[in-house]
RNA sequence: GCAGGGUUAGUGAAGCGGUCAAACACGUCAGACUGUAAAUCUGAUGGCUUAUGCCUUCGUAGGUUCGAAUCCUACACCCUGCACCA
């Protein structure tokens, strides 16, 4: 590598807090370092693969990557910035969840050097008098009390908490204390909302080993548009899985990045290398209109996230829907792959359209379809339609399918039965 | 445990016996303009084969009334004091 760690987190915003009294001793020494997600779902999402891609340039600047599921932390719930207690998830729920997240571990690092961890391998043989005579004699509780979220929960217009959540930064703390003791972890990188927890790590180290450890943490991805955390749209959070944001959602979210926040994310997102992108902001700058910059972004996060094959397979269905494409031209095998992209559903000949566009969930309700077509959005292969079409065979392109449109770009796929 | 205050649509928040499917704001959706952007303007925003109509909604269950989101009772949950505990 030919950037230093430390220049290359910084050029690419991921550098906010840290217990290093010098960032660049990340460019003198080899760390082992871990980073941990809960399973409380099971995915990650577009907030997670942030910190994930700063993992990235830390292995390939060769520190070595302990990846933790947090078994144990999720039987529990993390209680940072939530404002309520969390629910409890069930065992059943959680092993998926888990095996979710290491697979999507194991796609995004795919050909790099990890090892992945469960904690709740060590908590489980964990006895609790045990733990508050280890740890808790070692933990101050003006500390506890002093935290952010914790003042917050149990101030004036706090929900309050449970000892279960409070307790939990203690239980990552300890994570953190038994990576050190069998691996040798000295470093832990996390998003900033997680800074109390990962302290707590820290501190234990430094009182049970005195010994010392370090935390790097990359600030939360702001739109700066609106100014709000990123990584949600209408449906709710962007996720990585397939089955909860479809390879083509996926895309086109990036696709619609604004503008002011396209170059942010180009460096936070994708790999490329310094040059390539300040490349693409130049050509960007001087025809925006042609959002070279959300293009590449699109197709460099699509593909490292559902592989080469889903991004170039969701580029061309895009370049058919938005181009000034014909949709006489798409083929039998483009809508094998737009159905599996879009909502697909089936239609009968000559059912009206208002039912078709209810069933397809395109809209939420009879009256919704009718508002719809009265304000002319409702398009059947490209062309605007009232409230007394009909689906007619002729309107058919390739084997008998019909590409309905809602607005500017919600598409489904009907199939003619 | 006692005493006060609260619970309204996606969110915040009006309404305090009829004109309430419920003001307003934000959000969301759509249209125009554009670049599948932002900003701006316009419209829509419980459901119903679209109707000066019907149905379901104002924490839950009952009640009073010709009529209840609005009054009464019980219950649940939340907040604020006080007490209990220490």
């Amino acid at each position: 590598m030919n950037t230093a760690l430390s220049q290359e987190l910084a050029w690419r915003g991921f550098s906010y807090q840290t217990t290093l009294d010098d960032s660049a001793g990340l460019d003198k020494k080899k760390f082992t370092f871990y980073w941990g997600v809960d399973p409380s779902s099971d995915s990650m999402t577009i907030g997670n693969l942030a910190i994930a891609m700063m993992v990235r340039h830390f292995i390939d600047h060769g520190h070595k990557a302990v990846l933790l599921v947090g078994g144990a932390t999720g039987l529990i719930g993390d209680p940072d910035g939530k404002s309520k207690e969390r629910r409890l998830l069930s065992e059943e729920q959680l092993e998926h969840n888990k095996q979710q997240i290491i697979k999507q571990y194991k796609t995004i690092f795919a050909g790099q050097d990890f090892q992945i961890v469960d904690n709740q391998d060590w908590f489980k043989d964990i006895n609790y008098i045990d733990f508050l005579r280890d740890v808790g004699k070692h933990v101050p509780m003006r500390q506890m009390l002093g935290r952010d979220f914790v003042s917050a929960r149990l101030g004036e217009e706090g929900s309050g908490i449970s000892y279960a959540e409070f307790s939990y930064s203690l239980i990552q703390g300890y994570d953190f204390l038994h990576l050190f003791r069998t691996k040798g972890v000295t470093l832990q990188v996390c998003g900033s909302d997680q800074w109390g927890n990962s302290i707590a790590g820290v501190e234990l180290i430094r009182r049970i080993e005195n010994q010392e450890a370090h935390i790097w943490s990359a600030p939360l991805v702001i739109n700066k548009t609106t100014g709000e955390k990123f990584g949600k749209t209408e449906g709710g959070a962007v996720w990585l899985s397939a089955e909860k944001t479809s390879p083509y959602d996926f895309y086109q979210f990036w696709l619609n990045v604004d503008d002011e926040s396209v170059e942010d994310f180009l460096k936070i997102y994708t790999l490329l290398s310094k040059d390539e992108v300040e490349n693409i902001l130049s050509e960007f700058r001087v025809d925006p209109g042609a959002r070279k910059a959300q293009k590449t972004l699109a197709r460099e996060v699509t593909k490292l996230v559902h592989g080469e094959e889903e991004a170039e397979s969701v580029e061309r269905i895009t370049a058919c829907l938005f181009g000034q494409g014909d949709y006489a031209e798409l083929t039998t095998k483009d809508l094998g792959a737009m159905k599996k992209m879009l909502p697909a559903y089936e239609a009968k000949k000559d059912e009206d359209i208002i039912g078709v566009l209810a069933s397809s969930g395109l809209v939420s309700s009879n009256s919704e379809a009718r508002r719809m077509l009265a304000q002319n959005a409702i398009s059947v292969n490209g062309k605007t339609v009232d409230e007394n079409y009909r689906i007619q065979p002729s309107d058919s392109v390739a084997a008998g399918h019909v590409i309905l449109k809602k607005g500017k770009n919600k598409y489904a796929v009907i199939e003619l039965k």
